[in-house]
DNA sequence: ATGGAATAATTTGTAGACAGTCGAATGCGT
DNA sequence: ACGCATTCGACTGTCTACAAATTATTCCAT
């Protein structure tokens, strides 16, 4: 949640304990350490922790609506399973959100803005990452030009859905394979047409260019995940 | 939660407290007892309730992930303020939501269940209600309407968000004001073109018919309620 | 070996206490 | 009389400990 920036502007935030064990229960989930369809002993975890159960229950509520955490009553929590069905299900809401921000966007983002999305992109262009078509490209640039596109709808509903829930959710998978890379140079031909469309004020093509990139990073991304599972279930002794 | 429908198969799920204090406090919200704006004091309403404040602060973090409670560090907690504005973001996430369900509805209804759908809206059509045009029609048909379509896209995710998080939400401005009724008539027309659509399994077709009916409500819901707000401050010594 | 009952482990809920923090009211000084 | 600092009170945030309920497991008898 701080590891790349939505804290340009460290807030001085008071945050409060359950707030401070969500994130790192999240980052653990994130980075793998609670791995998925592991259960949660709570008195365990919170000793771990050094807390008490009560904020740890509390931050566990949380990330349940996160839908991170399953819980079946009287039995326990588990981390949620990660399946690429449940991947491509996600991806395919992000892309009907994402759609309906670009197209608010284009009406309202101002041409200062647009500059400097393109600005953005163009600096990652001459990136020898992206230009060579491998590129940690979708960790670094690739959120912040949706994040702005995201707020320059002015909708504080789509915003939060984009750039919380499902942004989290998304980085669970990201972390767990490199599927999300390997196609820099096609996603940056897509954020150049997405540009071009809310620079022209276009709702109808601005939507449509952000779905199509959308829609092309999902079934990418579906089709790797499946071969690196299928390869996981070879290669493991799991 | 369970006052309309929603638990037509009364699955014998173990309710925990936290659950039943869940669901009290969301249907204590929407039924307007707890007021927007007004403060929550955990140690009153623990008290009230005849439980103890864990449980209720658990349910507290729920409803703030859902967004019908709202919470400041060391300050409390409130009930969500519900503008006019807010309506219209949720609506446009709603119809970005629905518009993509409705296109993979396209594809994946079967016959039957588009000749189901169109046996709801024709009951509902002879009804005096909605030949009236004013029409409780949307709580009752309308509901079942979106929600077998939402299922038809067979996206569990997608599902869960139009009939678990955002319905809810929803659920509170349709208490509010009945400014979702009086559209009875148009509303019927759209839901007929809908149905075309999914019949013909177009998804492009579904997908605009969808949105443009929701988009339909959404202007109309904003405009009626502005208006109501209005009347309220005018009428109102608060 | 299978069925059932007793037992153990874990989650769930309760109670009481205390520290920290915010807000409001009070009182002082100008 | 007005503004500012201080004090006081109330509520949240957290912890410890205990009691209750439920599930999983183990073990014995058939």
């Amino acid at each position: 949640m701080d590891s790349t920036q939505k804290k340009p502007s460290p807030k001085i935030v008071a945050k409060s304990l359950v707030d401070a064990v969500t994130e790192r229960l999240e980052d653990a989930i994130i980075a793998g350490e609670l791995a998925p369809g592991e259960r949660i002993f709570e008195q365990v975890l919170a000793a771990e922790m050094g807390i008490s159960r009560g904020p740890l229950r509390e931050a566990i509520r949380r990330l349940e609506g996160r839908r991170l955490l399953e819980r079946r009553a009287n039995i326990g929590v588990r981390v949620a399973e990660l399946s690429p069905q449940r991947l491509d299900e996600l991806l395919t809401v992000r892309e009907a959100l994402e759609g309906m921000a670009c197209r608010m966007a284009a009406t309202n983002i101002s041409d200062d803005e647009v500059a400097e999305l393109s600005g953005l992109i163009e600096a990652h262009a001459k990136n020898e990452d992206v230009a060579s078509g491998e590129g940690y490209y979708q960790q670094s640039g690739d959120f912040d030009f949706h994040f702005r596109i995201a707020k320059a709808s002015e909708n504080e509903f789509l915003i939060s859905m984009i750039t919380g829930d499902l942004y989290d959710l998304l980085r669970v998978y990201r972390y767990k394979s490199s599927t999300m890379g390997g196609r820099a140079t096609e996603a940056l031909k897509e954020h150049r047409r997405i540009i071009e469309a809310l620079s022209a004020h276009d709702p109808d093509a601005a939507e449509a260019a952000m779905r199509d990139h959308i829609r092309n990073a999902r079934i990418y991304a579906k089709l790797a995940l499946e071969k690196a599972t299928d390869a996981a279930k070879v290669g493991t002794t799991d």
